[in-house]
Order: structure tokens, then C-alpha cells, then sequence
DNA sequence: GAGTTTCGAACACCACTGATGTTCAATCAC
DNA sequence: GTGATTGAACATCAGTGGTGTTCGAAACTC
């Protein structure tokens, strides 16, 4: 899939997601592409649940309290998370034991860590597909359920390998984080995965860029408090300092 | 990765193996390729463990009684694969739940279920990924260590997810099978894991070709009494049928 | 330490894959 | 029934990845 698939598929969704619902003919004008370009997007989008095909258009599944898919967020402020990965892996010394979230801004450190001399348990199957082929660590894959187009392990199985196990360190990525309302995630179930690993690791480090300060998701995963320091590109941000967190600028 | 340089890996593996070392230049002479490629292969082939580089040339790390790494072992006998895989795969009913071994003829057959109303445990990671696209099926990832080229998970973490499970149907592949010394594995650690994985099935059907029938390697994994079906491209073998197992020819 | 060999980074080239557009027959909605 | 919509099939094109060549650096030999 080259960037210019994926900018279309982004600029479907939104304008789907902004419409309501849209003809293949209006997204054939907007997006300067064929109508069968539209029709493979569509049933692409339909396939990662983003939307629903009817005859001659589709309509917008997104709800407004949901994130987008996956594969349109991999390159979305790429810079800030390629620094912010940085950070969290020069902060992750040889020989620990890691646990790694599922997200886009994790998967960025999982890719700096495949050579480093440490063991790695990805909470999401792109993490451990990014891993697999490294000589140098080990690899531990969580059992679960993954979630379609995330591919984030959750579920009972993923709770168990979590609780068997203790991590040195546990790389949290979030959906939002404030002090006031702590880290919370888009989704239920991945809220519990997050809590699971944050509890079974001695150290936890949140990899947060700074879109998701302030914000604030459905699901609670722990206060802000539970903490050991937050990696972000914003500037130090006040509150959460004075809730006792450090605060790492990348 | 095209045919042309697999088989070229291939090429340079059995040579190596064959006289135990050999040098680039060699190498160069007997397939035809730069000795440029014939170093990025050596590099590749090292990284699966497959051999050793030393200045000049390369030596063999394979074991006479280990198998060729999974990338060169999957499209030897692909038609016959495609076959057992299909009718393996015909057995399965909807709404099953079953747990598929790791191994190329097990990923065929993880192919063929991928838009199937299922649920399936794969136990390597290749299988996972061929069937984590699909919206239909219900996908459940054990956990454990990935073995390093063959992505098999194995170790407590993968024994304890088979534990706490129990499905419709086992199938499972394996290096040798034969009345008289049952089902054997290469690895001692994969071996346990196959024991699980029938011990947590009520049915179980193993998926041969026929190179593998009369081999034995070198764990023991059961009994073929506490096989419920073997499937297999070759006529039908006469001392299982004489040892009670359903032999099904594809 | 000089000479020779091997190595690997960098670049150019080529084949192939995968994305896109076009056409057309089949299908669906009214 | 009529018109729009769809998806399969084929042609085209761009990007990717594998391969070869060159050349400077490193390593081994004597």
C-alpha cells in the first residue's frame, strides 16, 4: 500500500465520517480517482469495519468517541512519535524485560529495539511481527484475542500470560492522558490489557504524544500517579509534574 | 523474495551441508550468481542459523537429524501440500473450534479456513498472520516463544494457553509418522507443545505428505492410536490402517 | 609493513508486483 | 423494462526489491 493509497483511504474516511454518508460518484470528484478506485477503497474500509457499503455509496460506522483504524494512523505525525520512540528506547537498558503496548507510537520503539539484548512482550501482533526476525532478543508473545486491524492482544488469555509474568519496564501507549483524569483508552478491553501490564512491571513508562494530553478517552486505565515517567513531544506539562510524574520532553 | 533466490538458498544450503564448508568464489561458480550475492545469501542463511560466515566462506550449522528452515521448506511439494491442506480443511465443519499446528502444510490449510465461520488457535505465528486479516473467523493467539524462522511458539507460556482451552479438532503436522514409532518431531520443545495441543482436542487429524511417513525423528510425540484420521498423498499406508487409524488419501 | 584477498556500502539496472484505470457483461433498484 | 451500479478481466504504469558492478576499507598473509 503506497502513500498515496493510504492519504485517499484518510481522506474517504473523514469525508464519509464527516457526511454521514457519501455517493462513490462525490468521493470519485473529490479524491480525482475512478469510480473502481472508490469502490476497492470502500470495500477495503467496509472490511476494517470503518464504514458500511450500500448500492451507490456507503455510510460512515465511525463512532465520534472511536479512534480510526490502524493503517490510517501509522503515519500521522510521524516525526513526533519517531522521537518520542527514541526517548523510550534509550531509556530501556540491556537485559530488562519489557513489556510493550499495542499502538502506533509502541510499534516505533518495537522497530529501535529489535536489535538490542532484551527480552520483549508486544501486546499487539504488528509489534511482534516487527520483532519476529530478531536474533538478538527474546521474544514473548502474549496469548489473546487480537482485535482486527489493530491486532491488539486482549482478552483472557492475554490477562493470563500478563499475570505470569514481571517486566522491569512496561511501555504504555494511550489514547488520552491528563492529571486530572489519569489514562484512559478508546477501548474496553484493552483498558484491562494496559492495567495488567502496567501491574506486572516494576517500572512504566507512557509513550504519549502530545495530541493526547488533555485528552480524555472512554475507558479508565489508572491515574496518572501510576506513573514512572511519560515521554512526550509537547513541553513539560504542568500538571502532570505536579502530580509527581516526570515528564520527558523527546 | 522470488522463486529464483529461494532456490538458490536452497541450492547453497544443501552444498554447504553436503562438504561441511565452502567458499564464496565456490559458491558463485556453482549457481551462477555474483559472489555480491552469494554474500547477502550467506548473510541471510546465517541469520536463520542455517550456517556459519567465516572470511572467505561459510560452514554448516545444520544437524543431520534437524530440518531445513521453514523459508526453504515452503514450496517443496506444494502441490501435494495444497491437496492434503484442502481435504484436512473439507473435515472441518462450521462453527468448530480447532488448534493448528505450526509446519507448511499446517499454514496451507490455515490458508484455506481464512474466510471459514471458525475458530482457530494457530500455533506459529505464520498461520496467525495468514489468518489475522479475516473478519469472519474467530482468531485466538496462544502465547509463547517464537523458534526463530519457523515462528512456532513453544514453552509454558503456549502449554498453559493449550491447557485452558478445549477444541473440536487438533490438526497436526509433524516430521515423521509411522505405526510402529508413532508421531515424531525434530524439536523437543515442539513436541510438547503437539502433546498439549492433541491432549486438548477431542478429535484429532494429522496432516502428512508422504515424505514424512516411515521417517522418524527424533521426539516422540504419541502414540498414532490417539490419531483420529491421518491425511495424507500417498496410497494408503497398511499398519496404520492395521493400527485402527482412519487413513484418508488426498 | 606491503601485498593480496575479502568485505560491504553505494549506485545502477532490471524484473516483478501491486495499484490504478478502462471496458463490458451481469446484477440490482425502481 | 430501463437505467444505474457493480465487479471481473485486462492493460498500463510506478514503486520495490533483488542483482550486479564498482570502489574504498578492513583483514589476513607473508
Amino acid at each position: 500500500m503506497f502513500n498515496h493509497a493510504v492519504s485517499r483511504l484518510k481522506q474517504i474516511t473523514e469525508a464519509v465520517r464527516d457526511a454521514g454518508s457519501l455517493g462513490v460518484a462525490d468521493l470519485a470528484a473529490l479524491t480525482g480517482a475512478s469510480e473502481m478506485t472508490i469502490r476497492r477503497d470502500l470495500e477495503v474500509l467496509a472490511a476494517q469495519g470503518v464504514l458500511e457499503r450500500f448500492r451507490g455509496g456507503a455510510r460512515s460506522l465511525l463512532l465520534r468517541c472511536s479512534e480510526p483504524p490502524f493503517a490510517l494512523r501509522t503515519d500521522e505525525n510521524m516525526a513526533a512519535k519517531r522521537r518520542i520512540a527514541a526517548t523510550v528506547a534509550g531509556m530501556i537498558a540491556d537485559g530488562e524485560s519489557v513489556v510493550l503496548d499495542s499502538g502506533t507510537t509502541c510499534l516505533e520503539v518495537a522497530r529501535l529495539l529489535h536489535d538490542r539484548r532484551i527480552t520483549v512482550m508486544p501486546l499487539s501482533l504488528h509489534a511482534v511481527n516487527a520483532l519476529s526476525s530478531s536474533t538478538s532478543l527474546t521474544l514473548l508473545v502474549p496469548g489473546g484475542r487480537p482485535r482486527p486491524g489493530e491486532l491488539a492482544l486482549t482478552g483472557p488469555l492475554t490477562l493470563a500470560s500478563l499475570s505470569a509474568l514481571r517486566f522491569d519496564t512496561a511501555v504504555i501507549g494511550c489514547c488520552g492522558l491528563s492529571a486530572a483524569q489519569g489514562l484512559t483508552a478508546f477501548d474496553l478491553e484493552d483498558a484491562s490489557v494496559k492495567r495488567a501490564a502496567i501491574s506486572s512491571a516494576r517500572r512504566v513508562i507512557a509513550a504519549v504524544d502530545a495530541s493526547k494530553l488533555s485528552r480524555t478517552a472512554l475507558a479508565f486505565v489508572a491515574p496518572a500517579s501510576s506513573l514512572d515517567a511519560v515521554v512526550t513531544d509537547a513541553d513539560g506539562d504542568e500538571d502532570l509534574a505536579a502530580a509527581g510524574v516526570t515528564v520527558v520532553t523527546a
